[in-house]
DNA sequence: TCTCCCTCAACAATCGATTTACTCGAGGGT
DNA sequence: ACCCTCGAGTAAATCGATTGTTGAGGGAGA
């Protein structure tokens, strides 16, 4: 079907030069001159033969593999299946290749790592998940590949790629306090992290900037899941329910937990309760009210990742510190002017 | 860092045996015989200096990539999510790589497909989507690859690794009548595709076990989005408002569509009408009210699917064709029985 | 006319792992 | 004394692409 492999050896018998010289044609590499109908000869062969460089040769001698690992909590979360979607692209239009792995949870991460540094020798790390930081960042660079974090970001370290976290809490804050809300409440990540604790510091900014006193009781902390979002708007009715208009939830994810646990508890949505979220994703518009987020180009994020790492490994470059600022509001059902 | 690379030729200085021996040695090569005592030293010496085979002198030498492509409509599909997961894992651990390409509306698969062999030199293509497949199959042979088909089956085409999709569509619809429904409409796919049809035909064998009239005007061709799920219970109760007491509806996006479209024109959901979903997901536990599903193991048929496409390759089996039958009902929150 | 320098390529060595074909000595059988 | 067979490894070739080095032929300047 395929015939026989198309080489450099059965290119140089066909049109009778040195496979050294095919190479150095076809790779227009600067240090080999030949006439340019033979040039011209050559490239064609190759056309017509649908000569392709064998990746193994290519690596073999190089020393690289030309691919990049990137590691992933889960590709179930949308958030996560945006970043890695574009990273895909990326790698395969530069001629890499991206292999993912998923940490499942309880499984030492340093070992996937490890696995795909001395194993399959990928040449970079795309960092979208780390438990613990300050620990597992030196572990990481002393696998001796670069690293850059994703979505991500650890105080004195290189290279990321980030959305402005502050300022998409800010504008998701400023946006409820634009249509009316001035009882605002927060459902929090683990403010400790570089997520949840930026997007809190955004949430604060609008309030300070509004000047609305910032209630501390008014924010509870979550965590990224739906189940974690529920059970904290749970706490949080608990204890205020009726004092505040407004929620500003930490993920996608943790507000539609929040809504159910809303809807559940027969507080209307967004009738009673305006709920805005960060980041978006088909799910936003699954559920029910549609929800009001804080969308930020995922995919293009992911895409800047790993063509940031790519431009690393080519000498293009020496680090990629990235922010990207534009965030913008999408407004669905769940938020609604308050009239007053 | 890493200091000087362990290739066999290193090992085969500080052991003092030739790197062939030594190549041999671990891999338990049974036409090598060696004295014990040299086998271990060689082991604990490949293990102390953490010796590690240099996958591209692996692929140079053996012509094989160890890599699997997967094409896929889109990761943000939690369906495909959930396969790829389970591709992924079963690759890694058998020591190959997978290469995931998602498939840009508008832009032709076929080109895909076709640099993942022939640039990446994939082993092996994981389809996961294909317009029409009448059309794309003979290309996709043309390759000269292995191909699975993973949640999708073609008439007369060897290797696929399916769900049970018709008893899945009997299940689901079974479950309804089950619990009092009579009255069932089904959102559907395109009936001439694999997946939509099977469904579709299992709905129909429920009704007919159940020795309910099949009403062909309660099947609205839907398709698998939100939106098209959306659109379509639109039609539907433009035409049949209030005749129907559930509806099976072909896929959870399509579903989660389908329930926004009945809360916005009023129609309670379960109490006016009880939604069914084919295949579950976090989707499904996100929206309001959360779904009733048929679940299967995607995670594990996306293993399944790789490891057979890697058992093929290693010629370990000639073909693979599996059907997983275990699917169950999760019942959730979008359906009731009927009380009358 | 005699160097010297381009132009246009060819040669050969590598990268690291695998595989096929040997070698070398000790012991066994006749 | 001679041939053979094991046991225990060794040597060399190979996979395909990429350099570093070398060389033949021709034109130009001295």
């Amino acid at each position: 079907m395929v015939g026989p492999k198309v080489t450099l050896g059965v290119l140089a018998e066909r049109t009778g030069f040195d496979k050294s010289t095919i190479s150095r044609a076809l790779r227009n590499d600067p240090t080999l001159s030949i006439r340019a109908e033979n040039l011209a000869l050559i490239k064609r062969t190759a056309e017509e033969l649908g000569y392709r460089p064998d990746p193994a040769g290519r690596s073999l001698k190089a020393s690289r593999s030309y691919a990049l690992g990137a590691v992933v909590p889960s590709l179930q979360n949308q958030i996560h299946a945006q970043i890695v979607e574009g990273a895909q692209s990326a790698c395969l239009a530069a001629g890499y290749s991206l292999l993912v792995v998923h940490a499942e949870p309880g499984r030492p991460q340093r070992e996937l790592y490890r696995q795909l540094v001395e194993k399959h020798r990928v040449e970079g790390l795309l960092v979208l998940t780390l438990q613990n930081e300050a620990a597992e960042l030196p572990e990481l660079a002393a696998l001796g590949v670069p690293v850059v974090m994703v979505n991500r970001r650890s105080e004195g370290f290189g290279n990321f790629v980030v959305v402005d976290e502050r300022a998409g809490g800010e504008l998701a804050t400023r946006h409820l306090i634009d249509i009316g809300h001035r009882r605002i409440a927060h459902l929090s990540g683990e403010i400790g992290r570089f997520n949840a604790g930026e997007r809190f510091q955004g949430y604060r900014d609008a309030l300070d900037k509004a000047g609305i006193a910032f209630d501390a009781d008014l924010v509870e902390p979550a965590g990224y899941s739906f189940e974690q979002g529920a059970a904290a708007m749970e706490r949080l009715l608990d204890r205020r329910q009726g004092t505040f208009t407004a929620v500003f939830v930490v993920t996608l994810m943790a507000a539609a937990g929040a809504i159910s646990t809303l809807r559940r508890r027969g507080v209307a949505v967004p009738g009673d309760v305006s709920v805005m979220a960060f980041h978006d994703g088909l799910l936003a518009r699954a559920i029910s009210p549609t929800l009001t987020t804080i969308a930020y180009p995922l995919v293009d994020m992911g895409a800047a990742a790993a063509k940031g790492m790519i431009d690393i490994l080519e000498k293009r470059r020496a680090a990629i510190t990235m922010t990207f600022a534009e965030g913008r509001v999408i407004e669905r059902e769940s938020t609604a002017a308050i009239q007053s």
